[in-house]
DNA sequence: CAACCGATGACAACCGATTGCCAAACGATT
DNA sequence: AATCGTTTGGCAATCGGTTGTCATCGGTTG
């Protein structure tokens, strides 16, 4: 709102502020990070003309002095699977709402390009938040012990996680299909690296024995549309006539590849999703899936992680988060076919 | 690959290699950086230190220092559209290849938060990458002087650019809807700042009245599928036969409300969409739209961005890039409904 | 043999802030 | 008026590098 006097081509810094005012730097810089250690004559002075000059602090030397970088690195395995666009949103603004910077990483699914970016985030942020994790146990966990970590959908003792709880939504989705009449049902399985994707095949497998149907395990297929037609084409062979997949891209290729078969979903094949990522409503026929609180999770996480970071005496943080799931039934399940 | 001692706690800096070396911190840095300053033995001695230290130089230091950051903010006005993914994924990609980090920051389609960031990031980051601006053209000149400054989508006198030629691609959509037998269409604007909406709307505008037919403009409509219900109603209203939307967003929506009313598509009502997103190839019916090579503009743009800050002898670096387009045929478009 | 030269490396200032420590100033108490 | 405690603000070191300047050294040239 200040009439804004033509600003120097260099941006102000706290010399600048204190040769006006007359006091030393340093005089400024207490006056606007620990304001009770200076008179409030003087820091009304300061304040002024801090505002005058417009300045605002930098970042750089800052973080070289106080050994906080004020950023927050999130890594997710691939920026363009979207998943992650409600993830990275979540971690956004809440990471901006708390004054951090947020540092994206896509890690291109690569356990390499992972554990060095975190070896460069060591110095350049505060914190790291590590989405779908593809490293070993005892990498993520040696990468914990330097930098404070939130893991999401990774859970390894002694790391902060934040976990949706898509395994016990396989366990909806399961009593979904056999309420419909399903009885041959296959699990389309993503990386072998992904936690996510065994723990919803233990998950599912038990579910399954429980209730005395069969549920074959099948795959791994790449977390993406193409790596669908193959999915597809393999659900058919096996002969099912249900099938629930890691997650939705997978569901959503498997659904354009049986169109292209000529296979009818539902009434030939009835297709789960996981994640209701964009899209699940709209593709051809609309997938059912369980649907997760994505963006939810990743603000949980920053929480988690600046509760690390800052421990204030008031709340103790929680290590641990589970995200609820449910089951968003559409049109891409139905009743099994008659046996001929 | 060499055998790492456990590492001490505290990543190791240039004084703890000059101390093994012998050598003086600066002649350090200068080996590092300027290896053809200091004698080939030492660097070679200094060389292998780092190695055995596992050194990696402290960014927020080297910033402090040379002003340069090696960080390069990239704005986009709506994380969560997919428009952005691939181009975030472009410039992720092509910033890591040269060694820079992406700062991804999600300006909410707020002109506000767009300036604010910039004047942030002037301190933090060496140049930065804008894509869609909803800033004035004075604005964005105006911070363009302050710091190194490419836009994606955003052609401003003085600024380098990236625009990805989608006014062109409007008159391609437009003879194909024509040939199949349209005469009364509309364009669905998007948001009013925004600057690809209205040279969509001018190319679109010029090709009608050139052709001679009837080109009406609705909205504007905010580029989110939800808008999409607003725009088909519209639409429907307006007694057109088919429809260009600004994106395929506006258009997927559409799509899925057109659905709801029983209208069907392409029977009554053809729909194009832009950009190509993900998406468009399985929504239903499949979305008629025009392709851009998104990932590759944002490529594009952190070449220009770099060529900037680093004037090599070699190339004078273009100021302005424009992309090439075309209109995918997919199942949203088809002959207009035969007049009662 | 003296003058000269390029290569090499050390010194020190600096980037912009933070922070421990100390001293001046001030008011209050006895 | 002397003493004491508390504010308040300055000095200077520090973070980890970069870079301008200068001294030194070995070798070459006239």
């Amino acid at each position: 709102m200040a009439m804004q006097a033509a600003g120097t081509d260099r941006p102000a810094t706290i010399h600048d502020i204190a040769a006006i005012c007359g006091v030393a730097a340093s005089t400024v810089s207490r006056a606007l990070s620990t304001p009770d250690r200076v008179n409030i004559r003087t820091r009304a002075r300061i304040e002024a003309a801090a505002a005058e000059l417009n300045y605002t602090p930098n970042s750089q030397a800052k973080a070289l002095s106080s050994g906080r970088t004020g950023a927050v690195g999130v890594l997710v395995p691939d920026i363009t699977n979207p998943f992650y666009f409600d993830l990275i949103r979540g971690t956004q603004l809440q990471l901006k709402a708390a004054g951090y910077t947020q540092l994206l990483v896509d890690t291109e699914e690569s356990d390499e390009v992972e554990a060095s970016t975190m070896e460069q985030l060591r110095k350049s942020a505060d914190g790291i938040i590590v989405a779908a994790s593809r490293l070993s146990d005892e990498s993520l966990l040696a990468s914990a012990a330097k930098i404070p970590m939130v893991t999401i959908n990774r859970d390894v003792a002694g790391v902060p996680a934040v976990v949706i709880d898509t395994p016990s939504a396989t366990t909806q989705a399961l009593d979904h299909l056999i309420s419909l009449g399903h009885t041959r049902i296959a699990y389309m399985a993503g990386p072998l690296t992904s936690q996510s994707s065994t723990l919803r095949w233990t998950a599912l497998a038990a579910a399954a024995e429980d209730r005395g149907v069969e549920v074959r395990r099948l795959g791994p297929f790449a977390p993406k549309t193409q790596s669908g037609a193959a999915a597809a084409d393999a659900a058919v062979h096996s002969g099912v006539t249900a099938c629930i997949a890691f997650n939705d891209l997978i569901a959503i290729g498997m659904l354009q590849r049986l169109r292209e078969r000529g296979i009818r979903v539902p009434a030939d094949m009835s297709v789960v999703g996981c994640d209701d990522i964009f899209g699940a409503d709209f593709c051809n026929p609309p997938l059912t899936t369980m649907a997760s609180p994505i963006e939810q999770a990743g603000r949980v996480a920053v929480s988690m992680l600046l509760a690390q970071l800052n421990p204030l005496a008031g709340g103790g943080s929680r290590s641990r988060s589970l995200m609820p799931t449910h089951l968003t039934v559409r049109g891409s399940t139905g009743a099994a076919p008659v046996a001929l």
